[in-house]
DNA sequence: GACCATAAGTTCTATTTTAGAACTGTCAAT
DNA sequence: ATTGACAGTTCTAAAATAGAACTTATGGTC
């Protein structure tokens, strides 16, 4: 596959996936949420090549997600910040944090904690319905074409059939 | 980096980019919330190459996200599914989707739509606080560190002085 | 019995991406 | 004049990926 062209496919994860679908940029987007601005920050702290990192930080900013913002004239120097596109990353990145708090701890518990602060508990992310506020379920979900949807299935023929009569006989 | 020591690492944002922090993994996991569960199909629906395809499916049975299971005998054939961890990846798969409604699309709207069967409405995902059910922002959000955490901060030093200076000049 | 199709991989070479280290340019402070 | 901070760029070697062909096992068709 061209990569470079994941943005296009009319598939929503598709292109999300092309702006943090590689093992650098999700890692930069937390240091990010955790106050890091600038390149040697980013550098120290990750152990990333300054070659990928200067190469992810500008897709990050051609996406949209981070914006240079000088700091200091003479010479110039820039930070990196979210945008509010970027920030709006928040609930993929917490519940990839609380996948992980689930299902890929050690046996020392927990590497971070989060707190609330409009409630002031420590808190799970939870996802839930816009509609009814009920938590959300892979089962409890049916999925629909919309607008934007390609003519053919993305699903492959054979499969469909199979799918198909799988249902019939049900 | 060594790749295969991110799981390993104290975070467990980290630890979850070792599972599914790659190109193709998200995608492959698309498709089995989409009901696709063969080799062929997966290829298919795909286009990834064959070898990728093995490597990368053999990564998630080895994680314990998908499982191998008969569906015939001579020749041996395996289906593979979703366990209980990877139905758990709901959530981000849901919240990848909506970034990419919200941020990704283009003038011809979603490329898909979603049900929720309980209370039968269209809806989006949207993520809140266990505790008091309000829905989460970054700024909202206070880290502390946990029982898992690393002795010394995950910030670089000259990082942590600027914020520092920063709070006390506030 | 020879031939083709299905399915799930494996093997091969060529290309692309990434790692790791060194280097560049600009300015401030000593 | 020298050193250090900062934000990159440039280089080569190693690793990952693409793309196509091949393998193994079986069942059905001519």
């Amino acid at each position: 596959m061209k990569w470079d062209t994941l943005e296009e496919e009319p598939c929503s994860l598709a292109r999300t996936v092309a702006v943090i679908g590689d093992r650098w940029s999700l890692l930069i987007l937390r240091e990010c949420f955790l106050r890091i601005r600038r390149f040697d920050d980013f550098q120290a702290s990750l152990g990333i090549t300054r070659h990928l990192l200067a190469d992810r930080l500008k897709k990050l900013v051609r996406f949209g997600v981070l914006r240079k913002i000088p700091y200091q004239e003479a010479p110039k120097r820039y930070e990196y910040i979210l945008t509010q596109k970027g920030l709006d990353l928040y609930p993929i990145i917490m519940s990839i944090v609380h996948w992980g708090n689930v299902h890929m701890v050690d046996a020392r518990g927990r590497p971070l904690l989060h707190e609330h602060k409009t409630c002031g508990k420590m808190f799970d992310p939870v996802m839930v319905c816009s509609e009814c506020g009920e938590p959300l379920s892979a089962k409890a979900v049916h999925v629909h074409p919309g607008p934007g949807a390609r003519k053919s299935s993305p699903v492959h023929a054979s499969a469909r059939e199979r799918a198909k009569r799988a249902a019939e006989s049900s």
